[in-house]
DNA sequence: ATTTTTTTAGACATCCTTGTCTAAAAAGTC
DNA sequence: GACTTTTTAGACAAGGATGTCTAAAAAAAT
């Protein structure tokens, strides 16, 4: 009995959880270049590895599975954004160095990310004629996200490492500053290097710090 | 003969130049609403008030229907940024308010205004796909309009009003710390009201004259 | 008023896409 | 090894879109 579990488990990989994933992540990719109405069902199950008729298997229906994409798409995204807020410096040792690690991780993983560019882009392009699709998005996101960021800047600000009046307004300016510098690579999809995201987060981190540091940064020489 | 003329005035509107321009007009809010692929010529016809094979007639192609509207497009857009940056303070009274008038007006003007959004959203949505067609955009946009004005805030500074380092750098924070606190509205489509727009513009000018600002503006109290 | 151009409505062929269906093959289960 | 479920390839009908064409109507020009 063991030994056919362990086989199931071995050969279920690629079988019907496995196909279910494989779907959905080709129809991430498809959905993302061609938008909803220019992407076919072939090309997904062409992409997929899987027949056309697996593909309305497992959704319903190529709407049912665009609502699938998203879904997924903005749960791990919010996921690993609340992962990276976990790294945030609470206790920070050279508050601006921290701040420009930390700057680079959001960055990386969650704006610049595929995930992040994904549902960035299927939120332009799609937001307007699936308003409530993306409702979800707009209270999590938005709603929950930034304001844990708010409140992580605010914790900081308490702690007497800054001196902010309204955190919500700081932490939407932080997340603006540190994409300022990316913003034409982001709109045109290309993935922006390295060292262009350490860049963006050392400006970024600097004007911040001009405007919210407490004395020992404020100077301006 | 001036009769002639002049009845030819009042009808011509609707008749050849016009129809060209309605063709253009509606076709860019169906590109914008639809994408590339979810537009159909006919939904263009109908909201042009104009048959099918005159769309046909006046533009080629879907194509070239596509083309046509992204420069008539990008070119407007262009020609209202420089406008508005002529507006830019450049021998300013009272530098925060003179700055915040300026920021209104480039969100109102640029950013937020119909033409501003469906650029934006046509090279979210279409731009890996036809890069060439806003390769134009990005020489033109980011490349000459943005360095313009940094060339703005460069003079600022040298007449001894703000402290700048990297003048493209902080005209990138402006324009990205004036959208702060509209990125989910534009994400989403819907125009933010004035007093949202002077209300993003006032908590970005407060924020970059910390940054940037002689003595003056940088006492936090 | 006549002539020429533009516009129109609609029919039309062609292609593409969706979603269903079927019979065969593959995989998994017992 | 027998049985059941999933998957596959391909045919298929139905609908929608593009782009062409034609004959009639409207508008412009002379």
């Amino acid at each position: 009995m063991a030994l056919t579990v362990a086989s199931a488990d071995i050969c279920a990989p690629r079988s019907h959880a496995a196909k279910r994933s494989s779907i959905l992540e080709a129809a991430t990719h498809v959905f993302c270049r061609e938008g909803f109405a220019g992407a076919n069902i072939d090309m997904i199950a062409a992409e997929a590895g899987v027949s056309r008729q697996t593909v309305y298997n497992h959704h319903v229906d190529k709407e049912q599975l665009f609502v699938a994409v998203v879904q997924a798409l903005t749960e791990r995204v919010n996921a690993g954004f609340f992962a990276t807020l976990a790294t945030f410096p609470d206790h920070p040792g050279k508050l601006d160095e921290d701040l420009v690690a930390f700057a680079v991780r959001l960055n990386r993983n969650c704006i610049c990310s595929g995930d992040g560019k994904f549902l960035r882009k299927l939120i332009h392009t799609e937001g307007e004629r699936y308003p409530e699709l993306f409702a979800a998005w707009r209270e999590q996101g938005p709603g929950k996200a930034w304001a844990a960021l708010a409140a992580r800047f605010a914790r900081l600000a308490h702690a007497g490492h800054l001196d902010i009046d309204d955190p919500d307004v700081a932490a939407r300016q932080f997340q603006a500053l540190i994409t300022a510098d990316l913003h034409v690579s982001m709109m045109l999809g290309d993935q922006p290097d390295d060292e262009r995201i350490r860049q963006a987060a050392t400006n970024a981190v600097r004007t911040f710090l001009r405007a919210y540091g407490k004395a020992a940064f404020s100077p301006q020489a």
